[in-house]
DNA sequence: TTCATTTTTTATCATTTGTAAAAAAAAATC
DNA sequence: GATTTTTTTTTACAAATGATAAAAAATGAA
């Protein structure tokens, strides 16, 4: 996915200001595996993806906890760093090889300060990504993990297929075992074998 | 809690922009009860509590779930008409009379768009709602019930004076059975004796 | 106060989810 | 293709939560 379409498809900016953007922003390719983002750091860059696909996770107690997905388009921060400027709570993995486009934090925050629209290309950035969030917690508190699970193989089907259901679980908040229940009992299970 | 106030810990506005800003909004005061947001509608206002407070619930089958609460200072907003102009899917009671800020969503964006700090200040509003959001959701994927319920009594005792123990259940994803068991399961349940 | 209403707690039983361990299946490596 | 490793499913039992109903406590109104 193209750089100018990630960052229109969030606020559509005028060519001059797309153009200031665009030359900060750089382009990396890191293997399935690499941290990008480490807990308890201050992290300086904002990653959009250009391919592949990322978790963000937490460790509680000796286990770990992923919370986000990252895909084709999506940004990668840690929101205390990027918003705060503080050390973050999460490690970001690739579950991918991945394409990125890297932005600093600083670059970012120095265009807000000068350019009106892209300032306004930020409030959307964030709002997009509360909008996002909250519709996450609502169906945490709306749904049982059955129909979650359900809700994702609705919405994010290659999801299921690029992400191994440990994870999937994680991000359900349920356990393995319990999501291997779950798929166990819908009618129509993807591992089943249809006999006839 | 003063406009000037609750306008600038979002973000700090230079003084011509906060004046501007002032110009648009208005004060409101409205009884216990009233359903201040309605779902299904599109809201051209977004309110801040000067004194009071707020509860947004949305409907799941036949009963009411409670997912925010809004206190002194805070922005009262359905966020898919603030963000989207779309139909919202909260309604938000006020649990106590209030006294209110009100500001026409029209006027704020019209403002985003015309100054940069007001802008940036809308930037920083989203941004803060983000964090919040998502601690909230990592609370939830994190911490059993027991624990967010130690959470709140920790971070914010007052709620828990304020707002009937039926809407905190609500809001932690119990019921009010769990939570009172949840109450008289913890060492110094609030609600115990001490005889001596 | 007294009565009526609302809120909270308690009790019982069913369901869901978690934990731990093992089996099965799939993927990776040689 | 065979072996090793990882991932997923299954099983058995424990713990937490939900649903329902009833009792107790708190609140509000006359």
């Amino acid at each position: 996915m193209e750089i100018t379409e990630i960052l229109n498809q969030i606020y559509a900016l005028p060519a001059a200001s797309c153009r200031k953007l665009q030359e900060k922003i750089t382009e990396a390719s890191f293997p399935k595996g690499k941290i990008l983002l480490r807990a308890r750091r201050v992290e300086k860059t904002v990653y959009f993806i250009r391919k592949g696909i990322v978790r963000a996770y937490a460790h509680q107690n000796d286990h770990e906890i992923t919370f986000w997905f990252g895909q084709e388009g999506e940004a990668v921060i840690s929101m205390n760093s990027y918003i705060q400027n503080k050390a973050g709570y999460e490690d970001i993995e690739l579950l991918e090889n991945c394409d990125l486009y890297c932005l600093r934090s600083e670059d970012l925050h120095r265009l807000y300060a000068e350019d009106i629209h892209i300032a306004n290309w930020g409030r959307k950035f964030a709002e997009r990504e509360l909008l996002r969030t909250e519709a996450r917690l609502i169906s945490r508190q709306f749904s049982t993990a059955s129909e979650r699970y359900q809700e994702l193989l609705r919405d994010h089907p290659d999801l299921l297929q690029r992400v191994q259901l440990g994870h999937i679980a994680s991000y359900l908040g349920i356990t393995q075992v319990s999501l291997s229940r779950i798929r166990s009992a819908l009618p129509s299970s993807p591992h089943q074998e249809i006999t006839g």
